[in-house]
DNA sequence: TTGAAAGCGCTAACAA
DNA sequence: TTGTTAGCGCTTTCAA
């Protein structure tokens, strides 16, 4: 699978014809169709529409490549995350994407799924490509080891992800925030006796959530019992096998509010609820966290959420990065807003 | 946010370093540091050691930008998306970047959301940036409009997507031998009395799936009752009444198994008959398609389901466009297997 | 074994 | 208004 011999012309270069054939084929100097072509100096209007006409004939496109070693920026940045493409890297990702398509700035993306060593391998590739800087994710948005070792000025950015060290901008949702969303709605529909049913301890995103949970609950004059708190995984299962261990033993009162840590045990709570003849959301209010449409929408009744808005988050990164791009030095942590958005699981 | 001065060195380059700056500390002719670096040309061992040295004392790292006006390649591809990124194309995108990291091939990601003014836009810049092969990809497998224009020679393949005029390699999931193993299974766990609960008509997968269900009934001397094959869209609920139109009639015997369109449909199929009084799979076995583990692992019982490898189709993908790169000729369309995944709603 | 010089495709300064 | 020339950072002859 041989180019196809462009026609008329004689000796196209590499990569297709280069600015020299259109310089040669329109009758003019290198640097005339170079200033004709964009659209700069003083030129007469003949020789830049003849230029042009020439150019577009034998389908000129400028060699990007070539004219990065004359700018300062590549217009390229680098995606890594530091596991797979995730649900939720994936809203990050499309916004993000969004973003950086509209200034013209194209998008590696790569995956070192938690693999140190291949981390290393794709910032090499991205350093040798002379990136105007990096976007760091991840699927917990866990603190993690920075990135590295990187040339001293390459901006970079973690979203929805933090370094250990705090060396540069992280954009994180306020998930604490976003529990206590949760609690405010559940009291105001009502309920007083919360419970929380989220996954394993070791990721900060339970830990964040259950410390939101149980500021909101004070703030509200309210706590909850130490048996309604309960760890276990991010499964439906899990949600199933938790509502046995809160309306099964008659020691305390049970719940009449649930805030789960995920949709996936939100729906697991739901279920189980209402195999046990009690009803979602009369007897007992559920509120999940994540929005995950396919599970909220999903279940009977559907499930009141705490979304993280990732895609603001994602927007927000992209923003960013192009300012310091552009210049701005930016650091510190930032956590954006989490919104609430209700559905039948608590419509009382 | 200025780059730190590298000590040492007089004049850096825009983007840090370059070899003329290892040259000259280095105490030799450019010519000698480049066949250093690259251990090319024969060389005093002292002398590339001494080049070495001094390349990662000041951080030396070489622009591949630069490399690539050499080379015939830029060791760069890029991914274009019809639609958004989603449970689809992931394991795709997920599977296709392991292949091309593992090559030293660094990847653009693109989506157009279906919009043709963007996709322009992304190849446009694309092929400025001299990519050396193109992937399209889509969320729907169906046959879209062709890529382009694009310079002739450049390779490109369509992943679980194809052009509608067959100008370009094409590799999708054999849906329809996917819905004939789901059928195979169902009589060899004894089902006879087949019916198939799927989505919009207007997808093509909608229809190569109900293609392979009746092509493998007949297979087998059976035939499904036309009442038995409901189209709805893609959703739980729908599962859950299409359950209500096969049971609920009464004017013909009901079906003792049933092949979903999708995971989703499945599931409500499955708590739906669960909800009738009836057990999955002993009065009936339900199949799924795409092996959504959230899903299948989700569902009372767990659903047996079609997979359709998206990530051996990425993989596959890869590969070949790394060989046409190579200069092989592949075209074309291939269908690659989908497999069986057992759990318990076929168990019996 | 090393250095000098040409050139990849392009831009930009300076002459003409 | 246009042409010439010198780079951007690198590789690759060809001389020395």
């Amino acid at each position: 699978m041989t180019d196809q011999p462009i026609p008329s012309i004689s000796r196209a270069g590499r990569h297709g014809p280069t600015i020299r054939d259109v310089a040669r084929l329109a009758g003019v100097s290198l640097g005339t169709a170079s200033k004709a072509l964009n659209g700069e100096g003083r030129l007469r209007q003949e020789t830049r529409e003849k230029v042009m006409q020439v150019a577009r004939e034998i389908g000129y496109r400028p060699n990007d490549l070539a004219q990065s070693l004359h700018r300062t920026r590549s217009r390229t940045v680098g995606v890594i995350s530091s596991d797979a493409f995730g649900r939720f890297t994936l809203p990050i990702f499309q916004a993000l994407e969004e973003v950086f398509a509209d200034e013209g700035v194209a998008v590696f993306m790569c995956n070192a799924t938690d693999d140190p060593e291949r981390e290393r391998q794709h910032v090499d590739q991205l350093l040798g490509k002379r990136i105007d800087g990096l976007v760091v994710t991840a699927r917990r948005a866990d603190r993690r080891p920075p990135v590295g070792p990187l040339p001293a000025g390459l901006p970079v950015i973690y979203v929805y992800s933090e370094p250990e060290d705090g060396s540069a901008l992280s954009l994180l949702a306020d998930e604490e925030a976003g529990a206590a969303l949760a609690v405010d709605h559940l009291v105001a529909v009502g309920c007083r006796r919360m419970a929380h049913v989220t996954g394993p301890e070791r990721f900060e995103a339970v830990q964040q959530r259950r410390n939101g949970f149980h500021a909101a609950l004070a703030r509200h004059g309210l706590k909850a019992e130490p048996s309604h708190c309960v760890t276990g995984n991010w499964s439906e299962e899990w949600g199933r096998q938790a509502v046995a261990q809160l309306f099964g033993s008659g020691a305390v009162a049970p719940p009449d509010g649930v805030f789960c840590g995920n949709d996936q045990i939100a729906r697991g709570v739901i279920e189980a609820v209402r195999e046990r003849g009690l009803s979602v959301p009369q007897d007992v209010a559920v509120v999940g966290f994540d929005n995950w449409q396919v599970m909220t929408e999903a279940a009977r009744p559907p499930i009141t959420s705490i979304d993280m808005n990732l895609a603001d988050l994602g927007r927000e990164a992209g923003r960013a990065l192009i300012a310091m791009i552009g210049g701005e030095a930016i650091s510190g942590l930032k956590r954006l807003p989490c919104t609430l958005v209700q559905r039948q699981s608590t419509a009382r």
